[in-house]
DNA sequence: ATGCCTGCAAAAGATTTGCATTTCA
DNA sequence: TGAAATGCAAATCTTTTGCAGGCAT
């Protein structure tokens, strides 16, 4: 109980940082607060695992928001992403965006099952380096990377 | 001028052979051979770099094939990357998918600028052994991989 | 007040699908 | 001849945009 109460502390705490840098951001580009975006910016941050658009809003509805438009889900998905409240993630996955909370998150990549869909998010300094020195051979600063290994997990392995 | 022959001649034979392993695959898979889908093929294998299906179809219409529609040539990609021909490529490009040839390439990931969008292949087989390595650690078969840097070039570098 | 933000509807763009017809084995 | 392949149009799905009104500074 105690611990739980700790754990919701700590996220309460982590929305309040996470909303504080969004308030930066904001007031750093001149625009305005806005009730219904830090809304999205919560749910989002709220949201274990990785959503879509879609799914975000469908969130919001669950909490009573029922009013929270897709169009303005997407006008401020930009803003999130800047403030490094979420990034994208799962670029294989198709047609549709996802996004997962990268706000006081460690950086990782995923590793998914090409049968069953089972995620593994990991994390390799030796080949993040790696990526920096293979970038900078060729002059570039590196800025980023996308990242997603592809392979049959152990148990759909033995099931085949 | 011999050069260029020979050249144009190891071409002919690419397209030769991948034809013939498109045919294996249709075969295999109690399909049948068309003379549409063999021309994409050939216009996918020709194409040099990256290209998206509306300019497929565009490099189809150079070349006098007028009524190929956009609907068969996305039936037929899918063969056509199950045979190994071509892959999918630069999946950070946004909403519309882009392809290269596979067929007969060595293996390679893409660093792009993030500024000009300059583009460099890159291979590296430490990097490629790691990754696999990162898979059987959580006891997955590594399949596939999607595997893109952004940094900023040397020349947007030195411009800004 | 001024200008950003929002909801709604419509548009845009990419990809898919249904169907009648043609092509292939 | 029977199944697969194709062209065309329409449908889908995701994301974007125009606009009129609402909210924040």
């Amino acid at each position: 109980m105690q611990a739980k109460k700790r754990r919701e502390g700590s996220e309460s705490d982590l929305i309040g940082r996470a909303l504080d840098r969004l308030r930066e951001v904001v007031h750093a580009k001149d625009l305005k607060n806005s009730q219904v975006r830090e809304a999205i910016a919560r749910a989002a941050l709220e949201h274990g695992g990785h959503f879509t658009v879609e799914e975000l809003v469908r969130s919001l509805r669950r909490q009573g928001i029922t009013n929270v438009h897709v169009a303005t889900v997407y006008r401020a998905i930009p803003l999130l992403v800047e403030a490094g409240l979420i990034q994208q993630a799962l670029l294989s996955a198709g047609d549709t965006q996802h996004f997962e909370r990268s706000f006081e998150r460690e950086h990782h990549d995923h590793l998914i099952c090409s049968s069953c869909g089972a995620l593994v998010e990991f994390h390799s300094e030796v080949l993040e380096a790696l990526q920096r020195e293979i970038a900078e051979r060729h002059g570039y600063t590196l800025e980023s990377h996308i990242h997603e290994l592809r392979g049959l997990c152990a148990v759909c392995r033995a099931s085949s």
